[in-house]
DNA sequence: GATAATTACGCCTTGCGTAACGATG
DNA sequence: CATCGTTACGCAAGGCGTAATTATC
């Protein structure tokens, strides 16, 4: 414990020699000529002062202080070759774990991946998420920095909405994002039909608070001052911290909520939501591709960001 | 398996890092500085293309692709610790292990080597023997280098009887040898004294081999020759390959044996064997001291080496 | 401001290849 | 004489140190 291991190239190079009881064949294992194998030994033998290998005939046997050091050096080689092996599996060459927000992955993501899966079926793609504690993160970009800092690192590729500050980190924006109003079909007929953005104050509005949480200002505030309307009180209507309830909440006729309309593109197609009013604004936070700088430069994440950013322009 | 491991050095800086949680403590227990260790781990993560430290506060966390890494790169490298281990334990700094033929262990080894345990109570000395087995080895030189090669590597010094040409290794003479006839002292008396040379040609020849199985000519045939005693049919008597055997049959009277005196030096201080005449004749082979090349470098090998030389000198 | 990690720059050791040599069946 | 291991020599890269820099409490 308290000595230093000998060089570890040297054992590296006994166990493989040991293992194919020859020097050759344990070059060619280690892509390195069998003189470099040879030297290797030679040195491992030296610091241990120790003869490791009877030299003879055709080739070399293990003397009874390698017959004694051999078993646990392979035991430990293997452990290491297991080690990698192991990573190799969880986050291989063919692996991609990809992690977003919930409402990403079921408004967006999920919708086209089976595209992506098509075009690479050699593409093992993972894709997590995790649902923000909002309430233990400071609020705007400091929060949104945090969060995605302490989550880069499990994944290969971060889909994430924010301002796209992310020190050290690769950054790609994927799309910028509009609110505008949306709302149950229903609401546009009744007693109280949404002919204008005037109508809006005899409704319930639905808070999607992802605005306040990551821009500041909220997104009824945001789309009621591009439209010109004036005194709706926008403090009345239940909140959401997330996106995915307040829209299921305007699917079940609870209201009008403002939010991003890129996040509704199923909804709106399928008639569950429409959008009652042309306007749209456009946010200053957006979608971005994150990744650490040792992912971003594998070849799976540089194939699954173009896909992503070509996905993004088509659709 | 067939993917080559990441470099180890890299490897190693990671294990320690991760077990101490802390990059400077790694760069402590590897002896080099924390840049170093950080400049490995960055290698490290880059030929991964994983993140594995999460850089935090006041030190690093890991990701969660480290915790999946490190419990068998840790295990790995206890294990190679452990090789490490038995070995030095086996063959350590302060263990030595000492091989000879049995009868010089026995007749000149053992009556002296608690004075070495005495001067050197760290070493812990390991004497072990092999009996040669001589109808299996091609006699003469040869033989005594191959047994020579096929010992040496298995313990730290070997005391052996030949004439020193062992190549690759570190050889020493210890002393030389000297051959006279040696017999009971009941033999001096009774119906036929032993007075002169020619009085041998009433009394039974016992012949320690090693002449002839080392150089050639037979003990007795030498000292004969030198005795300048002339008749006395050598075929005589019973052989022994060994000269315990063949000393003890002296001592119980069966007759007279011409060997090493220098091995005999107990049972000639004890009376029980005397040298019933004043010629000696000096031996071509000898003892030699005999180490492996890394072998003889080791400190406890040069002690023992002076020592077993100051031995030989003195006594 | 203190501690720990990272970066930049340059040195020097280490590991390796080529080629000639040695041993052995 | 064919094969495998060793030796000699020299190059190139990897590993490391120093010192300045960044980040975080």
């Amino acid at each position: 414990m308290s000595h230093p291991l000998p060089p570890l190239t040297a054992l590296r190079a006994f166990e493989s020699a040991a293992r194919h009881r020859s020097l050759k064949k344990a070059a060619e294992e280690l892509n390195v000529t069998p003189a470099a194998v040879s030297h290797q030994i030679q040195i491992l033998e030296d610091m241990l002062g120790v003869r490791l290998f009877r030299r003879v005939h055709r080739g070399i046997e293990l003397t009874a202080s390698a017959e004694i050091f051999f078993p646990k050096l392979e035991e430990g080689f293997d452990c290491l070759r297991q080690a990698v092996g192991r990573l190799r599996d969880h986050r291989g060459a063919d692996v991609l774990e990809v992690g977003a927000p919930p409402s990403f992955i079921s408004n967006w993501l999920m919708p086209r991946l089976h595209r992506f899966v098509t075009a690479f079926p050699d593409i093992d793609v993972r894709v997590s998420t995790r649902v923000r504690q909002f309430p233990r993160l400071p609020r705007g970009p400091r929060g949104d920095v945090a969060s995605v800092m302490g989550w880069v690192d499990e994944v290969d590729v971060l889909v994430v909405f924010g301002n796209g500050g992310y020190p050290g980190m690769r950054v790609d924006q994927l799309m910028p994002l509009t609110v505008t109003p949306l709302c149950s079909p229903a609401l546009l007929e009744g007693d109280n039909p949404l002919r204008q953005p005037d109508d809006l104050r005899r409704h319930v509005l639905l808070h999607d608070d992802r605005g306040v949480l990551y821009e500041g200002p909220s997104f009824w505030d945001m789309w009621l001052e591009k439209a010109g309307v004036t005194g709706i009180d926008t403090s009345r209507g239940p909140h959401f911290w997330h996106s995915i309830p307040a829209m299921e909440a305007a699917v079940a006729c609870k209201g009008v909520v403002a939010t991003t309309k890129e996040l509704a593109r199923l909804d709106l197609a399928t008639g569950r939501l429409v959008a009652p009013f042309p306007l749209e604004v456009r946010l200053a936070s957006s979608y971005h591709i994150v990744s650490n700088e040792p992912a971003s430069k594998r070849e799976v994440v540089r194939l699954f960001r173009d896909w992503l950013g070509k996905e993004a322009r088509t659709a």
